[in-house]
DNA sequence: TATTGACATACGGATAACCATATATAATAA
DNA sequence: TTATTATATATGGTTATCCGTATGTCAATA
C-alpha cells in the first residue's frame, strides 16, 4: 500500500465520508451508509468495495446485512489519518450523521463490534 | 478546505512526492524537485501550482529561483497528516532524497527558511 | 538591450475515474 | 418453492485528470 494508494481511496466524496462515518460510528452496514449519504445503493456499493480491495475495511455478514468497519490490519499511520481527518471534520459528516440518526430501518447487531 | 480537497491534492505521484520532500527538506526549489522527481519541469511546475493554489504550499521568489514550502495557514490537522505520512513512508521518498543529494545545481539559499 | 536560465501557462490528446441503469447473488420469509 | 430484501457486479457513456509540447514571463547578466 502506497500512500498514493491509500489517498486516492480518500479523494472521493463518497468514500471519504464512508471511511469517516465508519470511523466515527464503529460499524455500519451498507443501507445506512446508503441513507446517510443519500446516494444509490449500487453507488455506494461499488465504492465500499473499492475501500475493501485496497485493505481500508473488511467487511462481516450477519444475515441479509453486510458491516462495513475499518481493518485492523491497515498500517497503523493510515488509521490515524482516517481517525484525525474525522475528528478534525465533524461539520463534513454532520448533516449525514443527522440522516443516520434518524434512519428508522437501522438493523440490530446482535455481535458486538471489533 | 474540505478533506476531499485536500486528499485529491495527495492522491497523485507527483504532488505527493513533491509535499513529502518539502517536509522533510523545509524549503525546496523547482530545479531541485525537477531532478528529485526526474519529472519534466512543465509537469512539476504544473504540479506545484495546483498545490499552492489549494493553499498546501506557499512559494517565496529569491532571485531567479521560486522556493516552496507547507503553507503554515494550513489547518493543523492537514499539517499533521503530511508530516505524518512523511515520517512513515520514506522508503517511498529514499530514491528521490538521494537524487536531490546528488544534485550538482543546487541553488544557494541566502536566507532561512522559516 | 539582447541573451540566458528558471519557472509558468496554454493547448490538444490520451487515459482514468465516476455514474446511472440493468441485472445477478444470497439470505430470509411466506 | 416463490417472493422479498440486502448487497454485488457488469455495461456503456460522460466527465475529470494527467501529460507532452510549445510558448510566455521574469530576473540576472553580458
Amino acid at each position: 500500500m502506497t500512500p498514493v494508494q491509500f489517498y486516492k481511496c480518500l479523494a472521493d466524496e463518497t468514500r471519504a465520508k464512508c471511511l469517516m462515518l465508519i470511523s466515527h460510528e464503529k460499524e455500519l452496514c451498507v443501507c445506512e451508509l446508503t441513507e446517510a449519504l443519500q446516494a444509490s445503493q449500487p453507488k455506494v456499493s461499488r465504492h465500499l468495495a473499492q475501500l475493501r480491495e485496497y485493505g481500508l475495511l473488511k467487511d462481516r455478514r450477519e444475515g441479509q446485512w453486510i458491516f462495513y468497519s475499518i481493518n485492523p490490519a491497515l498500517p497503523e499511520w493510515a488509521v490515524d489519518v482516517i481517525n484525525l481527518t474525522t475528528q478534525k471534520n465533524m461539520p463534513f459528516i454532520k448533516n449525514n450523521l443527522k440522516l443516520l440518526k434518524d434512519f428508522a430501518g437501522r438493523p440490530e447487531r446482535t455481535q458486538v463490534c471489533c
